[in-house]
DNA sequence: AACCGAGATGGTAACGTTTTCATAAATTTT
DNA sequence: AAAATTTATGAAAACGTTACCATCTCGGTT
């Protein structure tokens, strides 16, 4: 038997459908005896209940969409291994959709959802037109997004604390005699990225450190960028930071990179921090000082955001930062 | 209207549910004119077909499952992308399940994906119970393993040219002058780590060398393993390789650290080669040298494998390794 | 002028479940 | 012992599509 239905199970166990359907899903409302030639006819069948046809008639189709823009960039793939573990366990199933930056893949990520009917969404990725955010809002399709963005009726973002990690970094920096230290931001347009920035800035001035306008350079999230606005900091000369906070890891694996490039060492000349202690923070040369984000916790958050738990009646509270560290500071 | 049906359309376009059926699937057989009209319904009311209706009674559901191992590795994120992109162009929508390397959620993934009924199920993780094999077999579901499996009716296998790229790694080192070179395997049950150990073996033999038993030492595809077996090598001495070559990056990344770590340099004591060139091999420091494998066609090539193109008559050949030269080897 | 094929459309039965609602038997209550 | 409840089951109607089999209207053939 290829697929058996629940009918072929009905029959063998010499029972009605109705039963079949009772001894899986409400297990209480059949007899003992009766549920127990029921087992026997599903698992002599091996009988699966055809997913589909549940979730045709339940409307819930306990299926999951996470749309990416690239799930090669480190950081996603611990989120999604957060989520995906919890959601497991819950009996859901996860959709995955790269949108790679493109629009015309955006929209048939979203399509491909809606047509699937996914009980939510999680959007991790920032580049989201709002029309289609629209479409899924319309569709009353649970949505949360793990970037910041535009908050709005009924989609929720995940709540992190940027700034107890940040405060910890800074801390940690100025304890070692560190006083111009400096800042690589990410893009721009990144909501998470400014946040970070101006974390920086006003840990900054807790310490009465007057900002320094070219202490603070542009990056991009990569390692490209990261080596860029490295070199560029080391051309100031004297006046040089003697550490420098990064807006993610990938950054400042870019800027330890840069300081090799410029003949100098980590900590020795430099000190560096990175961001998200992604897997990878561990393993540079020298294994890099960075600042938290359990985005293991993050997934597991975006889940418990779509699906409402009933048994843990709040994540509540917000998601902690903290401190790293590991061998990329030193006094200076 | 939240989630319109098929009969909404039917309704306001004033024709039956079979024409507007017949404009989305076979436009030539429904009249211009009704068919705008239908569009029209269509886009006024935000249509999208319900996928589980569709693939109750088409039998297909477009959905291909995905049973990785740990997404956190990072051979995988780029596999996925390349067997995600050719999907998504061809209307597939991705499943995907970690395992974990956990018995439990090994039958977990399988059952989830029996009850979704996917149409094709791509195996990225070696340790695979041969009864959960079984069971999608005798349902008929298409597989294909990434990683050399058992050869078995019906299950496909992705055929990889290992010796090429060792080949040319094995040459590149014998021309720098080296003799002495080292190989830290991957963990003994993997079938295609053993292919690569004994690959290696075979192209040094070429050049004549007697293959000396203490350079070849095993790791487990892990940086943590990758370091052990370096430290081990670097005892050896005066008779410690002048190179090495290992069995993936992950490995080669743990060699280089071990390296530093006795105070020696890369290439400038000893060359290193990985394997693989996952996305970050670049950005290691020096950039890994190393043998590419891409992961992105190793991922469409799954997807093919899986679903039969019509327009591309057949993938053929073997996927081909080869040697990425960046900075980590130098002349002795 | 009767006929025929083609083109366009509609009615209805599947697909495999779950969910009412109904019924029968067994048990408790009065 | 009759009535009221509980327990265990089944029949049939959904759920939203598509596939199959009509039907109906034309323009073109004989």
């Amino acid at each position: 038997m290829a697929k058996p239905t629940i009918h072929q199970v009905a029959n063998r166990a010499g029972v009605s459908t109705t039963t079949v359907s009772r001894t899986v899903n409400t297990p209480s409302l059949v007899d003992a005896e009766t549920a127990g030639k029921v087992w026997a006819a599903i698992t002599e069948l091996e009988y699966y209940p055809n997913g589909q046809a549940r979730s045709l008639v339940s409307g819930r189709t306990r299926l999951l969409g996470l749309i990416v823009s690239d799930i090669t960039n480190p950081f996603f793939p611990e989120v999604i291994k957060g989520f995906e573990d919890v959601a497991a366990q819950q009996g859901f199933d996860l959709l995955i959709g790269s949108t790679d930056y493109d629009a015309k893949k955006m929209a048939g990520c979203v399509r491909r959802m809606l047509e699937r009917r996914v009980d939510g969404v999680a959007i991790m990725t920032s580049e989201m037109d709002d029309r289609l955010v629209d479409q899924l809002a319309r569709r009353q399709v649970p949505m949360v997004f793990l970037d910041v963005a535009t908050p709005r009726e009924g989609i929720a973002n995940i709540a992190v604390n940027y700034e107890s990690g940040i405060n910890e970094a800074v801390d940690h920096l100025v304890a070692l005699g560190h006083r111009r230290i400096g800042f690589v931001s990410g893009p721009p347009h990144l909501k998470s990225a400014q946040i970070r920035r101006l974390g920086f800035l006003r840990s900054l001035s807790r310490y009465g450190i007057h900002e320094d306008d070219r202490l603070v350079v542009e990056g991009d999230h990569k390692v490209e960028g990261g080596l860029r606005a490295m070199t560029q900091l080391l051309q100031l000369g004297e006046r040089r930071p003697t550490a420098a906070l990064a807006s993610n890891d990938l950054t400042a694996i870019g800027m330890i990179r840069g300081i090799h490039r410029a003949g100098l060492h980590v900590p020795g000349d430099v000190s560096v921090v990175g961001f998200d202690d992604i897997w990878l923070a561990q393993f540079t040369d020298p294994p890099l000082t960075t600042i938290r984000l359990s985005r293991t916790e993050l997934g597991q958050r975006a889940f418990h955001a779509l699906v409402p738990d009933k048994a843990a009646p709040e994540a509540g509270g917000e998601l902690e930062t903290k401190l790293i560290i590991r061998e990329t500071t030193r006094a200076v």
